[in-house]
Order: structure tokens, then sequence, then C-alpha cells
DNA sequence: CTGTTTTTGATTGTTTTTGATTGATTTCCG
DNA sequence: CGGAAATCAATCAAAAACAATCAAAAACAG
């Protein structure tokens, strides 16, 4: 048997069983018990699983979770990336404001040891802020169903309670003269008004962004430092002059 | 057996009854007096239980307090009927505050066809209220994880923004002279708060918090009608100098 | 086909877990 | 109070599970 079907094979079972023996692995599989130990320990490594005395069991951390959703979303890996040269310019209990997105989501996992305080309108952040135990702070406002944000005046208001050491905001668009947008004018308001509640701001964006325009404008591209995973060498000139960006260097 | 289940059997018994002898653990994993001794002291240090001579019993320090999520709620069919009795109340177009809470959650499902405005703290009523596509709103602020309710001084400021036609609050405990109270006092302002909001204010609770006191107050019974799922008939004549009581009559 | 690398299963000695035993401590009950 | 019974922590040897090692088998490359 293959090794990756046979690392599928206990992944799964782990999953269904919570707790699996070696004894169980070792019937399931038709491999000797050593090749089970070299398949836990290596799966182990990789968080799939952890061992315990006898066997293993299921382990529900964050990082298992978020391979599970990150199904749906595109440019994950790039995010990743840009989501780790971000949490790089975090430093120990800076206070953070974490825009609603998929980009600002990846953020979260980098900040588990820096004892941030995280302000967010994102909903969909709460549960990892939640599984991290990081100390967050939620704007007020107006639930938007369908991107899980909170937008309208109450979080405007909201934004005006805190000051932020750093703020990261995500974008549908970038363009050299629009400046940085998003299709609805309610969560353009939002990121526009949190950017301007830092000391400094900083647009986390993979590469599909550039060159775009959308509807609704958030700032200037002086307003906010640039965060991306690549760039075409042109546009990267003529984007600095106007503002400072960091690429991620593969 | 494995240790990790074995754990798991010992707590799941322990959360059933309380108390529990090595004696009856030992029959229940058919392992020796010895390696049940180890497993209680390992679980306590661990903070899952409590030891006593000849046994162990349930921790009840908020400490082990259960997260929202896991703990088993009781009550629950009484919890529905309170419910159903506070959302006959609700009128069409009515802007309503609903508190955190398994209670209060119930009365999500009777909003659907009312066309409300929901006003709430409560994380765990996010997923409901957007299921129903019910106009949302949610108070800013700081992020109790264990409850996940919203709690702080911007929740307070965050209620000032709104007038309620009608405000849903939870409790632990109702007592004649020390009236509504619960054992955080930050959600106890919270609520305390979004009672002085609105022009009726309810308080629903299941009787199992009836003739208790809980650390920090809330209110006043003048201050919130109770709608309760059962109650003696002479703490019934109690309380009703003092606030209007609407009951389940099943 | 031949030589190399990778994977596997068996074997080794080591570590962890377990159950029995000991003497100390606590609880019970007269 | 005081002794008996029960429960306890500490210890130790046996058993189970472990990591490390090595040679055979399989997969691979040239």
């Amino acid at each position: 048997m293959l090794t990756p079907k046979r690392h599928a094979l206990i992944i799964e079972l782990i999953k269904q069983k919570q707790l699996v023996t070696i004894q169980e692995l070792v019937e399931l599989t038709n491999v000797s018990e050593s090749t089970i130990r070299r398949d836990l320990s290596e799966l182990e490594t990789k968080q799939k699983l952890a061992r315990v005395h006898g066997g293993a069991t299921a382990i529900q951390s964050a990082r298992q979770e978020l391979s599970y959703r990150e199904k749906t979303d595109k440019y994950v890996e790039e995010k990743k990336q840009i989501a780790q040269l971000a949490a790089a310019l975090i430093r120990p209990h800076d206070c953070i404001y974490l825009d609603a997105g998929t980009t600002t989501y990846e953020i979260i996992p980098h900040l588990e040891t820096l004892n941030v305080t995280v302000v967010t309108n994102g909903l969909t952040h709460l549960e990892l802020l939640n599984q991290y135990q990081i100390k967050s702070f939620l704007l007020g406002g107006l639930i938007k169903h369908t991107t899980r944000a909170i937008i309208g005046s109450q979080a405007l208001h909201n934004l005006k309670l805190y000051h932020f050491d750093k703020v990261f905001i995500g974008t549908n668009a970038i363009d050299p003269s629009f400046g940085y947008s998003t299709p609805d004018p309610e969560e353009a308001s939002v990121k526009s008004a949190a950017i301007t509640q830092g000391s400094q701001s900083f647009i986390v964006a993979d590469h599909s962004k550039l060159n775009q325009r959308s509807f609704a404008k958030i700032a200037e591209l002086a307003q906010a430092t640039l965060i991306i995973d690549s760039i075409p060498a042109d546009l990267e000139n003529k984007l600095r002059e106007q503002t400072d960006i960091k690429v991620v260097t593969a």
C-alpha cells in the first residue's frame, strides 16, 4: 500500500473514532507495527493527530480547522504568505485592527504568542480568536449577513473609541490613480475610518487585486502601506512613487 | 484501554453522578485501583475534577465552568415554552434587545415573520439570526470568550445608541429582596443598561433560578416583568407585590 | 540490467505504563 | 478518645509500548 493512501486511511479512521490503537491501524492497513509507528510519528509532526501511549487521537487544533475551510478561497497559499509578512510587523502588546476578510483571517494564527489586543468587524474571525484566546473587541453595528461583517454608522462611531498601533485592511481593488476600493460603500466607510484611527495602516491583498477599480473608494494609496505576494516590476515602480510596498519574497 | 479513553470515561461518569468512588471507576474501566488513583491525580492537576477521600467529585469553581457550547443545557423544553410566551408579546416591526443566553436564544425562531429589528450582545445568536435573515445589530465591546458575549464599557456605550420597544434579559438568580442577579458584574452592567434603554423589559428564566442570589445585581424586581415556566403559589404572591409575572400555563 | 535509494519488517535495548505490595494516613464508630 | 477499617502515596517488578537500528525487499534511476 502506498504511503499517502495509508496516511489518508489513518486520518480517516481517527476522524471517525477520535481515538485509535496501533493494533487497529495494523489490522486496517495490513502493515507492520513499525510502519504504523513511523506513520504516526510523521503525521504528528504535521499536526494531523496527537500520539498517545498505545495509539493516537484526533486533534482539533485551529490549523486543522483552518485547512478544512480553506477550500472555498482562492490564492490561499499566497494569502498565508502575505499574512505572515504582515504579522512580522506586529510587536508584542500592540493593539491592532483586523478588517473582515480572508487575508486578514490568516494573520490570526500568528498572533498566538504576541499578547496583542485585537479589534475587528469580522464575525468570521471570532472562532479563531476564541481558539487562540486572544483578547478581542468587536465593533458594534449592523450585521451584513452576506459577508458576516459589521457595518453602518454605529460601526464608524465605535471606531472612534479606539486607536490602533497597526491597522490591517483587505481590499478588492488597487489602482495607481483611484487608490484602494471595494464594491460596498458601507464597508468602504468602515475600512476608511479604521485607517484614520491607526498609527500605521496596511492593505493586505493578493496580486489579483492589482490594476482593478471597484465602486467605493477606501483610501488613497499613500494612506496605507501595501503588502502583497507579487507585483510586476513596472507597476511596482509606479506605485512606489505614492506609497510603501512590502512584497513576499519567495 | 488507552489512557485518554479512560480519562474521558472517568470525566463523563463524574459529570453524570457528580460523585464517584474509586471502586466504581475500577469496575467501569477494568483497570487496577492504582491506575485509577494515578488518573485521578493527573486529572486533578488538570482541574478536571476534585479528589475526595474514596473517590472524586465534579468541580464547580468558575475555572471549570463549562464554556457555553459544551454546557449541557438544562430545562430546554421549559425554556422553549418561556421563549414562546415571550415572543407572543412582540409586535411586527418592533425593535427588540436580546440578551446573550440560552433562553433568549430560543426566542429567535419565533421572530421569522415579525419583521423585527434585533440588537444583541450574544455571539451565539448570530448563526440563527443569519439563518432567519433577521435585521440584526451587534453591540461593540470586549468579547468574553467563555460565554461568547459582548461586555465592557464599550458595550454600555453602544447601548446608549439605541432605544428598544422590548428588552429580553436572562438571569441566574431571582430573589424577593435582592432582585435579579448574575455571577459576572460586567455582564450584569450590560443587562442593567439594556433594561434602562427599553420601553418594556422582561426577564426570561426557568424555575431553577427562583429564590437564588448571585454576586452581581442586575436590577430590582420592579424594573422588569418576569417570564417563567412555573412558580410556587406563595412565592408568586410575594413577587407579585413588586412586579408583573407571566407564567407558562401548560 | 545494475547500482542506488527508499521503504518495510524484524530485532534490539530503553522507556512508559501498569498492578501488586508496603507502610503511612485518614475516616469511621463504639 | 482509641482502635479497626478503609483509603492513601510510594515503591518496585512485570508487561506493554516505545525509539533506534539494521538487513531484506521494493522502487527507482541510469
